[in-house]
DNA sequence: CGATCGTATCGATGATCGTCGATACGCACC
DNA sequence: GGTGCGTATCGACGATCATCGATACGATCG
């Protein structure tokens, strides 16, 4: 019996300017925490081809659009998008009946940031 | 050029050049396995805070400095740097009794440019 | 030699992850 | 309201992972 759905909080910290770099200064716990997170994020192929459709797009894709190209099921692709979400990487909104998901260009550039 | 004639271990693409990036073309399968792995290694506190110790020192850094700041047994150190060596992100070189391990700057470079 | 020291591997265990079928949810249209 | 459609969640399963004690390996030194 597990607890009730847990409501955990999206991003811990500021998802734009976390982090210290890794090459010149030495990271401390917390921030070593959340930026594995981050990484775990794209630590998976089929996450990193969902990134790369959703970043290569112009605008916005359709979660419609990504099911067939990833050639996973429905709610395998439904939540590893959540990840990527979650991870604030790509954002999310429903309008009507389709989910619409985008990039979030700051987001990869921080990560980048921080593999110095 | 600038690839090594060392007896590297095995791994599945050239450390350096590979993967074309995220953000501006579509992954393929291998690329995005491969970039996986690589981002696979980043995604454990533990190997984030092992290798900003090893990259923010200047040249080489002794096994033995590893164990008590990271705050793990030595196997598990151990098991971590092997990680992040088989990932290219680490070089590992024994001498006498100890190891030293350096980091591998090009192939984080690698990783930056495959997160556009 | 044999003793000692630093590191890697082994084996086991508990935790987390990727996956998909079934199903619930929410929206639109009739 | 009822029906149909797109998406998210649930439940379960097998696979992989992080961890550490015990131990093996290999180099140094007396």
């Amino acid at each position: 019996m597990a607890s009730s759905t847990k409501t955990l909080r999206k991003i811990q910290a500021d998802p734009i300017a976390c982090c210290s770099p890794v090459r010149t200064s030495m990271l401390d716990g917390s921030d070593a925490q959340i930026l594995a997170q981050s990484f775990a994020a794209l630590a998976d192929p089929i996450r990193l081809t969902l990134l790369s459709i959703v970043a290569s797009a112009k605008g916005e894709v359709c979660a419609c659009d990504l099911v067939e190209p990833s050639g996973r099921s429905q709610p395998t692709v439904s939540h590893h998008m959540k990840i990527l979400v979650d991870a604030g990487l790509v954002s999310r909104e429903k309008r009507g009946l389709w989910v619409w998901y985008a990039a979030v260009p700051e987001r990869l550039d921080a990560l980048r940031n921080a593999l110095r």
